[in-house]
DNA sequence: CTATTTTGCTTCGACTATCTAAGTAACATC
DNA sequence: GATGTTACTTAGATAGTCGAAGCAAAATAG
């Protein structure tokens, strides 16, 4: 097997237990993975809008209206009509959202995170320059990503 | 921002990528994501069971014979109830499957492997240590991945 | 060799996620 | 102030998901 087939089971590897580790996640928040990851994507934000929520997230606003219609019966956010404009809609978390982002189990990026940390100097800059040129070669430029490691549910493409 | 950060961005970027790209392959097949990927988990072991699926997929059984179902009718695999023991039942990919996944425009791994393939050697070899290092850290030693670079559906965690 | 347990799969019922199309309200423009 | 655009919601449809219950075949116990 060449070295090509390696680096590909190995990004599987980590696309697969980002999968596995995002299910878990949610579950432990009690909500779904697209649920937590909506929250995930207001709690960054501070403060955001459905179609932002939509565009972080490749889903329609639709899928989002009715996410967010969720997480507010659950207490999670609210829905705060913009003063600037009176059409747009924030989502913001409340006290029980913030201490259901809180209470999620981060386990793999933790481990992640102190894996990465506790790597000499020199090897952390490898996997920085790695991860950047493979995250480039997939041409994933255009991603505006923040450093929450979860996969925002790469989710079943029904419809 | 520290490195710690920006490494966790770009491996969001690359999660990401591989989100968006399953399911623009699912749809140019015809499918949806999920049902790809059955289909490609079907065609890798040439001949599995139900419960290899669904292990492998991280689904319940009950999902993945809803999975299967569509699939046959839709003339992508057939059910066939094995010899040995009777209880199993192997789903094979048909021709129309084959097909299928044939046709699907695998754009983004093939870009992936174009590029990999450009670099030079010791950038391969540098890509490939990393890529192993970030999978180990997230633990997810006991995939057996395959050399497929698809999400296998990064997805809902309902029910 | 029957009775019991386990295994492999399907069925059932319920829920979430997702989309498109159509609807409503607010802003923008001319 | 009519027309268009933007932001969001509603409605209706389909896919994916699970747990529990069912059924048939294999394995195990006595």
């Amino acid at each position: 097997m060449d070295r090509t087939d390696i680096s590909l089971i190995a990004l599987r590897r980590i696309l697969r237990a980002t999968e596995l580790y995002g299910r878990e996640l949610a579950q432990a928040a009690g909500l779904t993975a697209v649920q937590f990851r909506v929250l995930q994507v207001v709690s960054e934000r501070g403060n955001c809008t459905a179609t932002e929520i939509s565009q972080r997230m490749g889903v329609s606003q639709a899928t989002v209206t009715s996410l967010v219609d969720k997480l507010v019966r659950q207490g999670m956010v609210e829905r705060q009509r913009s003063e600037k404009d009176r059409r747009q809609t924030h989502i913001v978390k409340t006290e029980k959202g913030r201490a259901a982002l809180a209470r999620a189990p981060d386990a793999l990026q933790q481990r992640y995170v102190r894996k990465f940390e506790a790597l000499e100097d020199w090897e952390q800059s490898m996997l920085v320059a790695s991860l950047e040129r493979v995250a480039s070669m997939l041409d994933a430029e255009d991603i505006d990503a923040s450093p929450v490691l979860d996969t925002g549910d790469f989710t079943t493409s029904a419809g």
